[in-house]
DNA sequence: CATGGTCAAGTGGCA
DNA sequence: TGCCACTTGACCATG
């Protein structure tokens, strides 16, 4: 079992102002707090708008998002921290119409697949599990042929990552995401989604998986089934995501239905956060997350490798209190 | 150099 | 209708 946290390192990055703005107390650990400088800031997001777009400038940043990404890695190394999910912005507008780009095709190309080789072997070396969750655009379902194109390419420019990195082509590095669109007609849904997925790249469908949803009209575990049956997907189990869609499961029968569609000799992954709203007190919990684990979070006797998605990041990933049984 | 307005993209749900 | 939530705050122009 491991336990990580996705794409941004607190500690390493010096973002804890937003955890200070809204709950008054500085994480203690990060550079601002340990008083260093802002020009020692690791992070792999660096990016830049449309308006702005400079295939030169984007090289380099996807160069220092690289090398940061290795550092970051090294941190979790040392704190035992050996799964993390990467940001879909490390290579900013990769699949976008007009602005995209080939990696081969970058000034900074040789020394970028280098890189990506390195970060590879080093995840591999020291059994660090690496996955993508592609953002809330990605729609394979829509009934929109646009969305559905732009889609398709950004799965396979992640998946094309990974495979630069020389991982296999399974779901042990996953590419996360919703099934989408389909609040009104879940069966409409659930066809373009099998029927596009088809039209993936070989190596994006190896690594894709699906996440249940947070809203009671969308796609609880029990609903993703049937794509799980037509297509091999395996199902995320979300621990918060589940309480606003049950699909009339509880919550360690939803944990365990999405744990039977992973392939034998692959540890599950499973998304675990809080209610924000209940952290800070409130009577109702809504779908926003929290800022740390306050658990207890329960397996059931199950082994999985556990996303943290909670505000504080690694921080987080330390008060996770996990109940075995 | 701090701050606030703005930023590629889809969809659902709430005030 | 507009805004927030989700993957994930960062960029950039202004003062």
């Amino acid at each position: 079992m491991q336990v990580g946290y996705a794409c941004i390192n607190q500690t390493l990055g010096g973002n804890c102002d937003r955890t200070f703005k809204e709950t008054g107390s500085r994480c203690g650990s990060c550079f601002k707090c340990l008083g260093g400088k802002p020009k020692s800031k690791i992070y792999t997001n660096r990016t830049c708008i449309a308006r702005t777009f400079d295939i030169n400038t984007v090289s380099q940043k996807i160069v220092a998002n690289l090398d940061d990404l290795l550092t970051i890695l090294r941190w979790n190394e040392d704190h035992d921290i050996r799964f993390m999910r990467l940001s879909s912005e490390m290579f900013p507008f990769m699949s976008h119409d007009r602005l995209g780009y080939e990696i081969e095709e970058l000034p900074d190309a040789d020394q970028i697949l280098l890189k990506l080789r390195q970060i590879g072997q080093y995840a591999r070396d020291n059994e660090h599990r690496l996955t993508f969750h592609p953002g809330p655009f990605n729609v394979l379902s829509s009934e929109n042929s646009d969305t559905v194109r732009r889609t398709i390419h950004e799965l396979n420019c992640h998946s094309r990552i990974f495979d630069l990195m020389g991982f296999e082509q399974t779901p042990y590095n996953k590419i996360n995401i919703h099934l989408g669109s389909g609040s009104q007609d879940h069966d409409g849904a659930r066809s373009r989604f099998i029927e596009n997925f088809a039209l993936l790249d070989t190596n994006t469908q190896l690594r894709l998986t699906l996440e249940n949803d947070d809203k009671g009209n969308m796609f609880s575990v029990a609903d993703l089934i049937p794509v799980h049956e037509a297509t091999g997907i395996p199902i995320v189990f979300d621990y918060h995501h589940h309480q606003f869609c049950t699909g009339g499961l509880t919550e360690q029968e939803a944990l365990e239905l999405a744990i039977s569609t992973w392939p034998d000799g692959i540890t599950p992954v499973v998304h675990y956060s809080e209610s924000r709203t209940l952290e800070q007190g409130g009577e109702a919990p809504t779908p926003a997350h929290s800022d740390l684990c306050h658990g207890p979070m329960r397996l059931y006797g199950n082994d999985v490798d556990i996303m943290v998605e909670a505000k504080a990041k690694e921080l987080a990933v330390f008060t996770l209190d996990i109940m075995m049984g």
